[in-house]
DNA sequence: GCAAAAATAATTGCATACGATTCTTGTGCA
DNA sequence: TGCACAAGAATCGTATGCAATTATTTTTGC
């Protein structure tokens, strides 16, 4: 199986480290599902498809195993992360403990500027929604975990914020992988709330909402551990 | 200035990946103070110092980049990260939030081996705190920090302990560079404390003991920036 | 004597090379 | 037919080499 045409060659993206582009582009790869969970990704292929050496791709993908996106053995190489169902719990109980306060913090500090781009980012959402098919539910993940993103770069705090951008990540694999239903116009109007709340600044609201909302999107997934994936897995797949 | 007499050379720790084992040894010597802050970590002395070639060694100096403890700058090379007062708030705003949720997690899953762990660790800290000298003190600073990651992994999720280890080793630098007095005995009782709230099972208790346990070091911090670095910095050094 | 500029040295970014390990495939034997 | 094993291919781990960038020293001009 080849990999190339699974990805879009970016040319986007900061001019600082090429490896840091790599693994941009990767992790998005990821998160929309366009590399699939276990896919092998080998320093020669990722080398050659965004055109450095080894040691560049190599680097990218050693950015994304602290991520934990990917999974590296040694000397077998790196692999698409495929979550367990006790890895996305502990995924959503760091969020748990995470993001209130998060949620808190943005409160005594929003701005009118920061409004704006919510409502926008709740616009995009809108939109990925009302369309139908597997692409647009992809864009509607991607987009969700923005919505949080954006949240956590409000708090001011930047390493919050890394945190959340790899808890996010996370997330939105593990929701590819176990989520059952489309809850998520349910996830919009909560997302809806929540800026509501934060505008407000009714900080013990916009907490509490923050976290019922965690818990829907938890309990929107199917965490049984299944035969199918494990089976294969047990084979070596 | 040569770094070598600043190290002593490893032989513990896991056999798994040199890059890890010399971030690991980086890290701790970071962490003592061995290494200043603003200290620059040249590829080739890295390397020749643990005697593997630039490669690993430049490998592990992007992990301890990614942790935050070592400052990366593009032609220029790496250096032990000099913390800023806001960012020292940041890392103890996001140990505010974590941390007990932590304790509140321990709680549900503590077991009698770790209790006697912790028993282990608080003696430990005892001894360090008995002795004078500023070996003792950056000793105790380490074990202070060992005390928090214990806790972290008797909660049992491998995501936050992660996140600990990265905060906790911060925190020890913010620590060493803006600590003030040695309030340190404090520090000591209040593990204590916790221990045996955590010990009973009372999940708010422990909680609470935390956050005032966090509150209590930061309290001792002097985070007002001062003329000499900023100057220093300034000049380029 | 001192600042500016040029030359030299040191260091990084990246590519490539080579031994070591793992994976694949084909063959022999039961 | 099916399994064990070995040769070959592919891939990884790491060292090394070279161009480009940055730091340092020396030289030059005033």
């Amino acid at each position: 199986m080849n990999i190339a045409d699974q990805i879009y060659s970016a040319a986007d993206s900061a001019n600082q480290d090429r490896a840091q582009a790599i693994r941009d582009n990767l992790r998005d790869a990821i998160v929309d599902r366009r590399l699939a969970p276990g896919t092998k990704l080998s320093e020669g292929e990722v080398g050659t498809l965004f055109d450095v050496s080894r040691t560049v791709a190599r680097a990218a993908l050693q950015m994304l195993s602290f991520e934990g996106l990917v999974r590296i053995e040694r000397n077998r190489g790196a692999f698409v992360a495929n979550p367990s169902p006790e890895e996305a719990r502990q995924v959503f109980a760091s969020r748990r403990l995470i993001e209130p306060g998060i949620a808190i913090a943005a409160c005594g500090r929003v701005t009118a500027t920061d409004i704006a781009a919510f409502r926008a980012q709740l616009d995009e959402e809108g939109r990925f929604i009302a369309e139908r098919g597997p692409t647009a539910r992809r864009s509607e993940i991607k987009a969700s975990g923005d919505f949080h993103l954006l949240l956590a770069s409000v708090a001011g705090n930047a390493i919050l914020q890394r945190f959340m951008e790899e808890l996010v990540a996370r997330s939105s694999l593990v929701i590819a992988l176990y989520g059952r239903s489309g809850v998520s116009a349910c996830g919009h109007s909560e997302h809806t709330e929540i800026v509501g709340a934060v505008e407000s600044g009714d900080s013990g609201l916009a907490s509490r909402l923050m976290l019922h909302h965690i818990d829907h999107i938890e309990a929107d997934l199917d965490l049984r551990v299944r035969a199918g994936p494990a089976l294969r897995e047990a084979l070596k797949f």
